[in-house]
DNA sequence: CCATCTTTGCTAATGTTATTAGCTGCTCGG
DNA sequence: CCGAGCAGCTAATAACATTAGCAAAGATGG
């Protein structure tokens, strides 16, 4: 038999293109197999379990979402810096919902997960920083734009909304509501 | 054999205890049958399948929260309604962390869901109200309000926080970013 | 108080999935 | 060219959801 040619990225692949046409609930071994073309036990050659295929899905939405930041980010600061990060988070929740509500938020000790939610929160912190901020207030406003940028995240890709329109405006006056409550030029 | 005297209230009840001591993922009707000492297949007798035991769950949770965030809000108005709202929609939060995980944010057609969620949702809408809030800008004050206390919510429930200290002073913040972003007294 | 009818709970059986064990034959380094 | 290791396979086990069909408990009507 001609081999498959696997490997961990290849599976992690074909367990995100599982996710995005099935979503989250649909990420079985089985289905991952089967869009690798390979019969289910061989995965095991290349991962650990499911629970690793999941934790490795949680790793590239995160390094996905890392990229689109840190590039959005570049370059702007302060409030500029502030929507632009909230925006890319958001595009990148609605050209993926399934594969943002797949992604884990439980902290993982394992240390390829630590490293990429650390580096998610990096770009925040740095971001944060702009406005003079450290310390203990920094820990403060990273956790409040982190709830307003993961709450609306959730509930857009879970379809939570009732109505779809004006989906943009609702972002922009929750936007304005965190630019709001982070220390001003005269603060 | 003496019947169990189970209904579906009880298997709900049997369901929400299985999730509070060993989390979401542990919601299996083998878990909940045990729970109600009873066999598996016996369940079917009072509830369709294991959807249908989730949506009771989301039901539930919904209920319970309806109710407390009625209290909360009861004789307040504007930005001392919000704070009590949201105040109380984390206490809820931190008492029952697993129940809150366990809630399912998608929209549910069917009418016990549907109705819970609607409840739910009108706490918030009167709440708002109060701030001469209606049509366009009700629905985007709405959907700011609900994406920072749920972000906020299911962040703290999943253990998303690193540092455990202070996260009452960042709900704080989260608090002061949603009310300095709503009509205030001069508009 | 008995006969019956409904309902509740049970056991048995099936299908899906995760996971492990053990086999076989690519494939590559020497 | 050859052996070692690795990738993939089939077979087997265990947990779970779900369905079918049986049996007894409890209600109901005479």
């Amino acid at each position: 038999m001609p081999r498959a040619g696997l490997s961990p990225d290849a599976v992690v692949d074909a367990a995100v293109t599982v996710v995005d046409e099935a979503g989250p609930a649909a990420l079985t071994l089985a289905a991952v197999a089967n869009r690798a073309g390979v019969a289910t036990p061989s995965l095991y050659k290349h991962v650990r379990n499911l629970a690793e295929v999941r934790r490795l899905v949680t790793v590239r939405v995160m390094e996905e979402l890392t990229d689109r930041l840190r590039e959005a980010a570049l370059g702007r600061s302060r409030d500029d810096a502030v929507r632009a990060l909230m925006r890319a988070y958001r595009a990148y929740v609605v050209e993926h919902p399934a594969r943002y509500a797949a992604m884990d938020q439980r902290p993982d000790p394992e240390p390829r997960a630590a490293a990429a939610a650390d580096r998610l929160l990096g770009i925040i912190l740095a971001v944060l920083r702009g406005y003079g901020l450290d310390g203990e207030d920094l820990v403060h406003a990273a956790r409040s734009l982190r709830s307003a940028v993961h709450g609306f995240a959730v509930l857009e890709a879970a379809g939570g909304f009732g109505l779809p329109e004006d989906l943009e405006k609702s972002y922009g006056l929750l936007i304005a509501m965190v630019t709001g409550g982070l220390p001003g030029p005269t603060a």
